[in-house]
RNA sequence: GCCCAGGUAGCUCAGUUGGUAGAGCAGCGGACUGAAAAUCCGCGUGUCGGUGGUUCGAUUCCGCCCCUGGGCA
């Protein structure tokens, strides 16, 4: 087991909602002593296992789960957050012997996790409330007009332009500057097999659809009536997630069931769309693999990537 | 049967004092380094219910017919 990286490997695999990812990920956990690592920003949640369709106590049983289900609800998760808490989980699983199975549908955390993230400060309540208070007050243009004084940069995107404003309150610098500068790469010099998984649309649209039903059945309102009786601010990320609202709507009485799973049908092929094309875009240089032909494939490259050493 | 209100984009609707029409949502495409299941950007030909008439010209005015609500008998 010579060369660089002391042998250390990891296996990644993405793919829009509802595309068979876990089961792949449990399957080859068991055959290479795989641990299970999350890159979904919403399975992170205790409060979301039905919506999030976090893998069940069958899934925990077969194989090693890690970042599933350990932040509260009330708790404003990040893309920085989980490459710190991703990067402890590498480590910690490499030192035990075992292969590392990231494995979700978050482009963001995957894109961070194999090209690194800029390593900027956390911002402070203080700067984050200021900046709270610009954006609630002013026009975009105003609030436009205001990072470009600061830092010359230009953005039309409420959430990115108080995203900037924040780092620049809080470092003084731009956040062009930060992100041009060598960060955080917790893969560097790891030999990967990447890969996303890409179905035929029509079949992942068919999938999430039945994907709805079956979280009804397994308990999805009563799951989002005990998130809303937390009466959490729902601007935080875990109130985003698809079917709060929708079902909420309908426990309040202002839609039917059927209306409320028409709803989150439409939400969710959306996000597989935003999914498909995050892909498309992002992570040219990332395999796409059907999901039929995906375990064999994935099988076979990590067994030469292992008799390479 | 009569009266009223409607019939315009996949859906909900706006509009044209007569010059063949536009929003939101959906859909499709795209962007995206700490909220990312988020956020943002781009894309609109549809017998303007049918049919006659008036008019240079009708989706718009008039007649008749059909359909959908509501009301009165």
């Amino acid at each position: 087991m010579a060369g660089r990286g002391g042998g250390k490997r990891a296996l990644l695999i993405a793919g829009p909602t509802a595309s068979g990812k876990s089961r792949i990920a449990i399957e080859l956990a068991g055959r290479f002593n795989g641990v299970v690592i999350n890159a979904d920003a919403m399975q992170v949640y205790r409060e979301l296992q039905v919506l999030s369709a976090r893998p069940g106590p069958e899934d925990l049983n077969r194989a090693h789960h890690e970042l599933y289900g350990f932040v509260s609800a009330a708790e404003r998760y990040s893309a920085g957050r989980w490459l710190e808490d991703a990067s402890r989980a590498l480590e910690d699983v490499w030192s035990s012997g075992g292969l590392p199975i990231v494995t979700g549908g978050t482009g963001l955390y995957f894109k961070a996790l194999a090209g690194g993230l800029a390593d900027i400060p956390a911002v402070s309540p203080e700067v984050r409330a200021r900046v709270a208070t610009w954006s609630a007050e002013e026009d975009l243009d105003v609030l436009s007009r205001r990072l470009e004084t600061a830092t010359g940069e230009r953005l039309a995107d409420r959430q990115r332009l108080v995203r900037a404003l924040e780092v620049h309150e809080q470092t003084g610098r731009s956040l062009n500057d930060w992100q041009t500068a060598k960060g955080l790469n917790p893969l560097d010099g790891v030999a990967v097999v990447k890969s996303y998984l890409l179905p035929e649309r029509s079949d992942l649209y068919a999938r999430c659809e039945g994907r709805l039903d079956r979280m009804v059945e397994d308990g999805a309102l009563d799951e989002v009536r005990d998130l809303l009786a937390l009466t959490l601010d729902s601007e935080l990320p875990a109130m985003k997630a698809i079917g709060v609202r929708e079902f909420g709507a309908h426990l309040a009485g202002e839609c039917s069931l059927e209306e409320a799973l028409t709803a989150a049908r439409t939400q969710t092929w959306r996000y597989a769309k935003r999914q498909l094309t995050w892909y498309r875009g992002q992570m040219q240089d990332w395999p796409a693999l059907s999901p039929e032909d995906a375990l064999p494939a994935l099988q076979e490259q990590l067994e030469r990537l292992i008799a390479a050493g």
